[in-house]
DNA sequence: GGAAGTTAATCAATCGTTTGATTAATTTTG
DNA sequence: CAAAATTAATCAAACGATTGATTAACTTCC
């Protein structure tokens, strides 16, 4: 058993990913995915049927390494916004650590096509959404939040991070950042979670 | 001879910017636009030089159409905090009555193709960016606003807007909103209005 | 030897674009 | 003014290229 072995099924897997990323599901063929991943074309419906099959494998497996990250949280014996502090960490760096995907999955998302991935995309966001919505809304209960339109906190959160993801890098500083760059990723991603924590504390505990 | 002459040139237009909102632009045929406009598959090329310069033209008309309205806000004798507050108002009714443009800019933004149009779209939104930077900095050096992360205030008032457009409605709120009813829109546009200046007066101006 | 993996060749369908011809409207000319 | 010339708009048909998919033959491996 070979190491070097390439595994075609993996190969195809995340040469596509890559090129849906850069250009789109439909702005890519499936003879740039064989090329990509050096396997011929044929395999790619042998192993997945369809190049749609493709999609919905990349899909399904990039979402269920996703909606079991989450949970651990709220079992803390924390307060609420510690929790909410820890929530927003591990989504920004989840996020900015798959700024490919990431932004996949959003153009999927604003498609009217394709209703099987736009369920199963937002059945991932709804989880998470309401393990922000519960932290928030029992810190509310308890006394340690003050009443604020919860829904519309966590498009703030969420939007946020999304905003910084997609819009143009170079936009985002004076200096040209680079999401690719290492570096630079840090540097955005402490920003990232030093803003959304401050404002979060500052909003959701300044009495009033 | 009646007057039901149809300017084709337009109406190739308006079918092609619904189709690339619904299908995104890859997913969108000349044949559809074509069919949907009632033209002839050949006046596409005519009019336009080709299927990109549709999109071109329908971006062009669609920026022109917004980057002259947040000008004047600055030019008022008002507080910075106002200034903003009347910004965001601008920016959640522009963008909540243009969903389905605003979905397609976001998706062909987050591509790495066509760098043309790449560039056009982030001109706009740079310009827009540096009007509230603008105040938002007047009101720090002015000392009415606290000292915060400029660039990060913003990509939370953007990515917020930007969240509540493109998620999924019903993952908005319990009951199911639907942003094509003037209704729920009217209800949306004003929650994140309210949501949007509380977050920021609060943000912004609370002494701590 | 036979199942699994892999290949080049090929399929019909569709893609964006171009063509040459035709009609309708406008301008030029005698 | 009216005939001739020019331009703009429109059309059906076809273009070559590319699409996703399939075939059938071949290789690899247990």
């Amino acid at each position: 058993m070979k190491t070097e072995k390439v595994d075609k099924r993996q190969a195809i897997l995340e040469a596509a990913e890559k090129l849906f990323c850069e250009t789109g599901y439909e702005g890519t063929s499936t003879r740039q995915i064989a090329k990509e991943s050096g396997a011929n074309m044929a395999m790619i419906n042998y192993y997945f049927g369809s190049k749609e099959g493709v999609f919905v494998e990349i899909m399904n497996e990039r979402i269920a390494g996703f909606t079991s990250q989450l949970k651990i949280i709220n079992e803390d014996k924390i307060s609420a916004l510690e929790k909410l502090h820890k929530v927003i960490e591990g989504y920004v760096n989840r996020i900015l650590n798959n700024t490919a995907f990431h932004k996949m999955m959003h153009r999927e998302l604003s498609l009217t096509q394709r209703p099987e991935m736009y369920d199963k995309i937002k059945d991932a966001m709804s989880h998470n959404m309401q393990i922000i919505d519960r932290i928030i809304t029992d810190g509310i209960e308890d006394g340690s939040f003050n009443k604020v339109d919860v829904r519309m906190v966590i498009a703030t959160i969420m939007g946020t991070i999304t905003n910084i993801v997609i819009s143009p890098h170079k936009v985002m500083s004076c200096s040209n950042f680079d999401l690719n760059n290492p570096k630079d990723k840090k540097i955005i991603k402490d920003r990232a979670v030093a803003h959304l924590q401050d404002l979060t504390t500052v909003y959701l505990t300044t009495k009033r």
